[in-house]
DNA sequence: TCGTGCCTTTACCAATTGGTAAAAAACATG
DNA sequence: CATGTTTTTTACCAATTGGTAAAGGCACGA
């Protein structure tokens, strides 16, 4: 694959490149995140900044080249807890803890996941390269790590593609669907405790293998 | 709330206006699937309809009422299962049945479900006002009757709330992460029947309360 | 045959879209 | 301060946007 952004070379950007291109970033951010690539605007993104319009494009090559970049800085950070899930750890610790990770970055980083789900919606149009190859190498890779710790008897029978695709449903979903969710359960503190509950138990006993130390005898 | 549609009055559209109001409606739920309400256009709704613009603007008073047209009418369907769980069955069943009905209509109309999740990743700007109301109404009212369930001893202790929020999640992450899915799991008569078992697996451990007709004495 | 009411098209609009050219301003550095 | 470079603004542009006005078509009963 072609990297866009060259991570090895000297980007050698200037104090002012920096600052401005984070700041187009993040609000191209909260643009593209609530409205999707095509009702997002560059006027809207350039406001959002307080940036002109052309002084915006005299930093990115283009509104698909803020997207592309955005969806590129993401991927690499919103894989790493899965990425970090330890072959050598105790699987049913490892997996938990990858769930309590997945579900954390969704509180703190709801608008990256809501990027994240509106490009997956539109068909992923702009990034369908990106899935088939990295994520999909990671998303097999840990599919057999579960499929062996099954095997061995230290979780539950599970189907790991179908765990791993629970796992970034439920977690992702309270970023998503923020909106609905303040709606129906307006008390925030506790809704984000009870959430981390539920999802813990869950998927406790959806992989806690038969016999592993039951709590009431 | 005031209705923008009346279902009481009489419609009375002609055999021509019913053909195609209903093409309009299909084919804006295609665009508006995809790209969100911004990102959709009057132009390519009628492409895909197989009619001029100005024509699509005799049969709807804009690109918004066609929008509010095809949420109502989702709001409806959508919630009927939920609607549906009797409060006279056994509990464990009414969930399981809930949940896989939900998640047969996922498969169903996956458009559907874009089309929602589209709308509340945007905040649900043209919708806020049917959350609140209707939406809250029967989630308030079945989150009693599951709490009511558990107390009884029918269910494992359980948060409500965040159980509904869990199977709308992995329900609808199906549809609604359709090209994700299509990516990692390429064969596709198998994963519908693998996420059918997943998750009735999921949630049948999660609800079973202790000491409820254990398989393996 | 002629209306008449429903449907469709043609020809427009003003506003907004992503993007450019080039001048002007700010900045750095000798 | 003079000079070259980087950054920002001004003034545009063609294409597309949602939407309108008005003229045509079309079926059908009197």
């Amino acid at each position: 694959m072609d990297d866009g952004k060259p991570p090895p070379e000297a980007p050698k950007r200037s104090r002012i490149q920096k600052r401005n291109r984070k700041r187009i970033l993040d609000a191209a951010l909260n643009v593209f995140s609530q409205h999707g690539y095509r009702g997002a605007t560059l006027d809207q993104i350039a406001t959002e900044a307080g940036l002109s319009k052309p002084n915006i494009l005299y930093y990115f090559d283009g509104k698909a080249a803020i997207h592309v970049d955005l969806l590129n800085t993401l991927m690499a950070e919103w894989l790493a807890p899965l990425q970090e899930m330890d072959p050598e750890g105790e699987p049913l610790d490892e997996l938990m803890r990858y769930i309590s990770r997945k579900l954390a970055m969704s509180h703190a980083y709801p608008r990256e996941s809501r990027l994240f789900a509106n490009e997956i919606i539109q068909g992923a149009p702009r990034m369908g390269p990106h899935l088939a190859s990295g994520l999909k190498t990671l998303f097999d890779e840990k599919c057999a790590l579960i499929a062996s710790w099954v095997q061995r008897g230290k979780l539950a029978p599970v189907d790991p593609g179908h765990l791993i695709f629970s796992i970034w449903a439920v977690t992702q979903h309270y970023a998503d669907f923020e909106a609905q969710v303040e709606v129906l359960m307006p008390r925030k503190a506790e809704t984000r405790a009870g959430a981390e509950a539920h999802v813990e138990a869950l998927f406790r006993k959806l992989l806690t293998p038969p016999g592993y130390s039951v709590r009431t005898p």
